[in-house]
DNA sequence: TATTCGAGTGTATGACATACACATCGCTGA
DNA sequence: TCAGCGATGTGTATGTCATACACTCGAATA
């Protein structure tokens, strides 16, 4: 009994010299989407490549692949993880225009917490479960309308299309930062529209239509999904009552 | 002189019997992206790579970017190529809502003619003449609306983004086909969703608010804008209305 | 006629996803 | 206690991709 102490003793020291070969514990799915999460929310969709991922864990590339079937798959997985559906949602809300109005805010929330979701290579309709809850959430807002189940799903979907689509122009933008792109665009607008072959966008941007509005605060420059959703909104409205709600 | 003619006639027979080394003509720009896009049209943006594109040309690889300066660019010139404005955006409109729909029937047809154009990797704001010549023309048909030049630009945007994501994701769903996928895609909801935790998903997929409406011919089998743009354009006339015009 | 220049080429590099065969280790059942 | 099996991680290799860079060659120019 007494010399297996010693072994054991340089086994730890073994274990413990080495330059930590990995955490010990085990690779899992969770850590290996974890880490992609942490790439993409770190640098970029583009850094998110599976020798990256691996490394940050400390295994190798191929490892990986005993937890997630391919590349595709991982991209799945992280934005299942990243779109957990948030404890706001379950507060209670003040009729359909208000319960969709908060379901917007959260889902930006999401989406400006991990730009990258919105430029997700991922092709097909929602099909993981959190995507699914978020749609079961906005179909609940509209519960009480009136609405038919297809009206009901044609109303989220347009309504989440429409945040994706003004998330994914202001990542592009670079509304990251300070919003100067914006800026820039405008400028860029300003110098290529010819009044001649292009008049009614000369005019919008002549008057400063793809600007911020004067004196808007630095803080404030980001795209907004508001003024989009508004009409969307006042265009449900119109057909909940035209339903007779 | 005499000697000359079997030289000539030599080289003749041998341009002849080579294997039409590629047309003779030059390589431009134009044929590139023509090319490039015959490419997308026939097998997906996925089989556009530049070793392709070159060889269907008949040229190498490498000749490509004497008149490209990198994919993404010409990835940019396949878009601005094949967004040329259709002649019947220039017939005359009856008032802004007739114009839009107009405007969107044309842009549909467009995004359905080219399946790919929706799943570009471009990042940015629509910058290419042909982009903006469509945002000119969205523009032009709210002329007489009294809105402000902001609020037309954000309705511009407001439904080329929903066209954008119904075409997206009628292309996901592999609408070029019969359609059966968005049954197949209601079948998995069915199978997926889970009643307890979904109920209002539950609710909607089982009255199939998620499939075509029965009866619903094999030719119309394809997901439509029409639902969400008349939200829109109701919710436009209500923010015209309210603005005094 | 000599030179320059632009179009097209060939070769090479490095990133990438992933197939496949192998090693290792802990558990199960004898 | 041990045999062997299944699961987990590894190493090597392949094919595709965009693209850098140095070149050839022929036509236009000086």
């Amino acid at each position: 009994m007494k010399e297996e102490l010693p072994a054991g003793l340089a086994e730890l020291w073994a274990r413990l010299g080495a330059p930590e070969p990995a955490p010990r514990n085990r690779l899992t799915l969770s850590r290996v989407t974890g880490a992609a999460v942490e790439l993409a929310d770190a640098d970029g969709l583009d850094a998110v490549s599976m020798a990256r991922v691996a490394e940050r864990l400390g295994y190798t590339t191929m490892s990986l692949y005993r937890h997630v079937k391919s590349k595709n798959e991982l991209l799945l997985l992280m934005l299942d993880r990243v779109a957990a559906l948030p404890p706001e949602l379950d507060e209670p809300f003040d009729g359909w225009r208000d319960g969709l109005e908060r379901w917007c805010r959260a889902q930006w929330e999401m989406l400006h917490a991990h730009p990258w979701v919105v430029h997700l290579p991922i092709t097909g309709p929602p099909i993981t479960p959190n995507q699914l809850a978020w749609t079961d959430r906005a179909l609940r807002t509209l519960r009480g309308t009136g609405l038919s189940e297809a009206d009901k799903a044609g109303v989220a979907l347009l309504v989440a299309s429409h945040l994706h689509t003004v998330a994914r122009l202001g990542a592009d933008l670079g509304s990251a930062a300070s919003g100067e792109s914006i800026a820039a665009y405008s400028d860029l607008l300003g110098r290529l529209v010819d009044g001649a072959r292009f008049p009614a966008l000369r005019a919008a941007v002549d008057a400063g239509a793809y600007d911020y509005p004067a004196g808007t605060p630095a803080e404030e420059r980001r795209l907004d999904y508001r003024f989009g959703l508004a009409r969307i909104l006042d265009g449900v409205a119109a057909l909940i009552s035209s339903a007779g709600g």
